[in-house]
DNA sequence: TAGTTTAGTTGACGTAGATCAATTAGCTAC
DNA sequence: GTAGCTAATTGATCTACGTCAACTAAACTA
């Protein structure tokens, strides 16, 4: 099936340092940090990006408090990040797709402010933020690039509050639907058959539903013939209607 | 009352522009942008800085989609920044309150995702944000400065993300008190003598809640001894006891 | 192969907060 | 002074989603 996350692909799975020797070459370049580089810029982007072995799924890429140090970006897999509130509740933040970047809410006060899980074996390159800094100094690109992704995170954080404080739950589910087939289509994945990577707890979560609201929401999707449903597989019958509803009033 | 937000001030409301000169004599220097740099840094940042003619209650600084051009910082007044969703229901974003920076929305798409308006009669300094950049590339301070305010608006947003789909209402309300009361102590006023700048549709909107619902649980704040308020007006009578109703889980 | 654990689904019922509606109190206009 | 507005409060009722509970089906293990 054309929809599989890629890490499931042979090439990384078998030898995932190779999947990426460099950024210039990664099949990634047109839609993570390279996007905004000129060719000889990208050349001093990868002299400071580390790339380590793959995390299994449940392993932490950094955890919340822990000293800030680095931003990463995901290149194969996929990446939760969480934050537990003095309450001791969960609250899931954000889902990290291949080409995306996390991290840098740690900027701010030098801690990290949520802990990143890898909810499958995934591939991630390390970029050490004082070196960031420094190169940002030097290549206004650089600098205007991590000002626009940061500037980005928080447009869509803020689009996520009037999500979660203003729409039902059929509103919600759709939304994240249609988010992740768009991402998906960004890399050149189907758009229509999605392996979802997270739980139901963890959607439920990021949505602010139960994972029962879930369930339901997703066989009525289904009764409706908007979606195919089995577990994590899930196909897209009818992306307008989807739209649709997501970008419906409460 | 010592309370009384500042643009009541005579020096405020009869010479607006005097108000400051320049960054290094603003008295919200502590708080604001000049925090972070050095003596004569504080002399180039204040070159790039203008200072307008005050804005009226409901004039607009920006608007949704407009082109972005500069960030803005509070002098003395109040600012509301809300967006419209796909289906023309409003969000309100973020209250502004005097030392705090806003507009950042607009950097990563060159343009404003959210609306800003003065919710009382507001001085403004403009910052254009090539200015900014330049001067970043010159000056790490400022980087490094800029770096941290996104971030912090992150996890500050993120933060809210966890009020409005994990709280109560009882939570939000006494949250969003003691956060507009820290802010106040920030610039040296009253932490619980309280004028609110904002309307209840505002605070509704702003936490999720509706009109009523807010103030149900204000009068129910009333009723328990831990506020006194009347309309705008609000006294905080036990900052402990909110803050403990504000951390609690659902 | 059965026994346990974990993720997901579905149904019955309860509730926090929304909705609808009536009332009050300022404010402006003339 | 009173007519018309708007912001806020308060009460009565409704409902979307949460909670609780029972059940199914993989997946793990011993």
């Amino acid at each position: 099936m054309i929809a599989v996350s890629e890490h499931n692909a042979p090439s990384d799975k078998h030898c995932p340092h190779n999947a990426a020797i460099n950024c210039a070459s990664c099949r990634l370049s047109a839609i993570c940090l390279p996007l905004a580089l000129a060719q000889d810029e990208i050349v001093q982007l990868d002299e400071i990006v580390q790339r380590g072995r793959p995390l299994q799924k449940g392993q932490h890429l950094y955890r919340e408090n822990d000293h800030f140090s680095s931003v990463f970006a995901v290149r194969s897999g996929a990446v939760k990040a969480y934050s537990m509130s003095d309450s001791g509740e969960e609250q899931v933040t954000g889902f990290y797709l291949p080409g995306e970047i996390l991290g840098m809410d740690g900027i701010g006060h030098n801690r990290y402010a949520s802990s990143a899980v890898a909810m499958e074996v995934s591939a991630i390159c390390e970029i050490p933020f004082a070196n960031i800094e420094d190169l940002s100094g030097k290549l206004p690109n650089m600098q205007k690039h991590f000002f626009k992704l940061l500037s980005q995170e928080i447009v869509e954080d803020q689009r996520h509050i009037t999500l979660v404080s203003k729409h039902t739950a059929e509103e919600r589910l759709a939304s994240l639907i249609v988010s992740i087939s768009a991402r998906n289509a960004r890399r050149n994945l189907s758009p229509l058959n999605i392996r979802l990577p997270m739980s139901r707890t963890d959607i439920g979560n990021f949505l602010g539903l139960t994972i029962e609201t879930v369930s339901r929401v997703f066989s009525r999707f289904a009764k409706q013939g908007l979606i195919e449903i089995d577990k994590k597989e899930l196909v897209v019958l009818d992306i307008d209607a989807l739209k649709h509803i997501a970008s419906l009033g409460h």
